[in-house]
DNA sequence: CTGAAAGCGCTTACAG
DNA sequence: CTGAAAGCGCTTACAG
């Protein structure tokens, strides 16, 4: 069962290809006799246009790259973000009318394959996620010339982006922290590499200098485990500490479990604070306090960003506000 | 710039378009000097063949669509198994050298706009993942003729898909409960128009009949919340249950937290199965007991069929296994 | 407002 | 093994 041509649905309306490819794609210069009858031949021979033959003589693709590039050691398979903001991306893009792509860039290999596939002008623009903060893929994003914006800012300066105020964030948490009379309050970082944990550190250590503490720092990579860990180093480094702030919720997640099976209360012995509030935060024993990260509009703006690029709009970055979400475990 | 054509590589090469294009497909039939000069030629232009005239001409796409069709109630944004899934597939769909067209399908119009999609042949075949019972998708999607596959089994028996053994898994929760003594217990099961929901639901009823014990069921519908609330209402109609069988971990959590609001402990006043041994399992309190579902080998698997179907293979479902993976929570 | 014709950038029989 | 030519299914000036 072959598709209908523009051809062959001419033929069945009586007119040109020109007139059925003016009717189809809606110009306001077709009398209307010849758009009924068109569209009658259009609806009963089931005709849809063929997508390769009118991009290549439009050069418009109406499809985005939506790219997620992963860290070389991995990821969690379950992220959250990689969930809330795809599926958000991919909501608004398709509103737009765009096809969304959707490339994995996890190894050299991949990166090559992107960078490739947008080169080639598969697509109209390229939406970055990166989870990554050392990846070349950002600048040769924007070498390319393809419109090219950012969920969070990049190792990148000429790529736009939507990210978070994180220094004031933290800030919100650490003051916080301080109101609730905690004196020893450390801080389990994202991987360094990453803008918005730098970013997170830096407006931990600078409200806690404003008041005069010492920061206590532990590494860790935004997975649940690494949160485990660090706060068992806390533990032995400092076991008077009385406060941690979690650079994410997953981290804030590891550093419960740890807490509980180091015997710790929660908050009554160590106060926790993680960042982002996703869903689990509500779920948690005790229900987490969390800085929250709108990322579901955070994943809208960056996407009207993008389209607004691709119509030859500015490219300023945008800034989202958060706001501090209290529950138990403060 | 514009990007150079397989016309000013040949002229470069002093060749036809015709010995480029076999050199740039891998042709074995070019002579070795050929090739030569004419891969030197692509390396200097920066040369990428143009999809859209390829595809004119070829017919194939080289994508591949993955459609999420979620409930038109709206699906936990955090969903584990969306990112897990999507991630899993998108890998392995990659390496086949396939390009990932991410649709969602939440509504009447999105759905049509899938439908169309597809329909239109942009893709070379369809993966599904259905969040959702009752939509009219699979078999619209079956009808195209083109290679469907899904991630679970759906509504439409002629869709091919890639499964659980659902009963044995959840009987695998039930009889461990059963050995570990529990009397009274209850299940959350998940939305019932979903054939894994019914599953797992009739594998807990089947069990228990066998030991001459009656179910008490209470409805979820996969989410956190529906799981907290379902608790709650299992505690108000039997406050004696010993035991609840949650039909997948996020209820299971959502449970959790009512049976800490109410007081009762876990495991010794209730204990507690979920389904699915997501990564958030491990880290609740206390740590969830749950039936394990290879959902990323289970993706993958899902990948061949579909591979497998393209290139005119069998299209025999596939059942995976499941295991039981005991924690503090039994 | 409508139609005939050229052209988008490839691949693929076909002849040589 | 190589090249000239036709053709894939559209859109878009251009003439009428």
């Amino acid at each position: 069962m072959k598709r209908p041509t523009l051809e062959v649905v001419a033929a069945r309306a009586g007119v040109s290809k020109s007139s059925v490819s003016r009717v189809v794609n809606g110009e306001s210069t077709v009398a209307p006799e010849i758009r009924d009858v068109v569209m009658r031949a259009v609806r009963e021979l089931g005709y849809v246009p063929n997508a390769a033959a009118r991009n290549l003589v439009t050069r418009r693709t109406d499809a985005v790259a939506v790219v997620v590039s992963d860290p070389p050691q991995g990821v969690v398979s379950d992220d959250p973000l990689f969930a809330t903001v795809v599926r958000a991306v991919s909501r608004e893009l398709e509103a737009a009318g765009k096809q969304v792509v959707l490339m994995l860039a996890e190894s050299d290999r991949s990166r090559a394959r992107v960078e490739q596939y947008v080169a080639g002008g598969h697509v109209d623009g390229v939406m970055l996620i990166a989870l990554h903060g050392t990846d070349p893929l950002p600048a040769a994003l924007a070498r390319t010339g393809l419109p090219t914006v950012s969920f969070n800012r990049t190792n990148a300066p000429e790529v736009p982006y939507v990210g978070l105020d994180n220094a004031s964030g933290a800030a919100l948490a650490v003051r916080h922290l301080l109101e609730r009379g905690r004196r020893r309050i450390a801080v389990i970082t994202g991987p360094l590499e990453l803008y918005e944990s730098r970013e997170r550190l830096d407006g931990y250590r600078a409200t806690l200098r404003d008041t005069g503490r010492r920061s206590i720092v532990a590494l860790g990579d935004f997975t649940r485990v690494s949160g485990a860990e660090a706060m068992r180093q806390l533990l032995d480094d400092d076991p008077a500490l009385d406060a941690v702030f979690a650079s994410n919720d997953l981290m804030a997640i590891g550093a419960l479990r740890t807490l509980r099976e180091a015997g710790r209360r929660v908050p009554e012995d160590v106060a926790v604070v993680g960042f982002d509030d996703i869903e689990a935060a509500a779920y948690t024993t005790p229900a987490l306090t969390s800085v929250r990260s709108p990322m579901a509009d955070q994943a809208r703006a960056t996407v009207r960003l993008l389209l607004g690029l691709i119509e030859g709009g500015p490219r300023e970055p945008v800034i989202m506000p958060n706001e501090l979400v209290v529950r138990e475990s403060t």
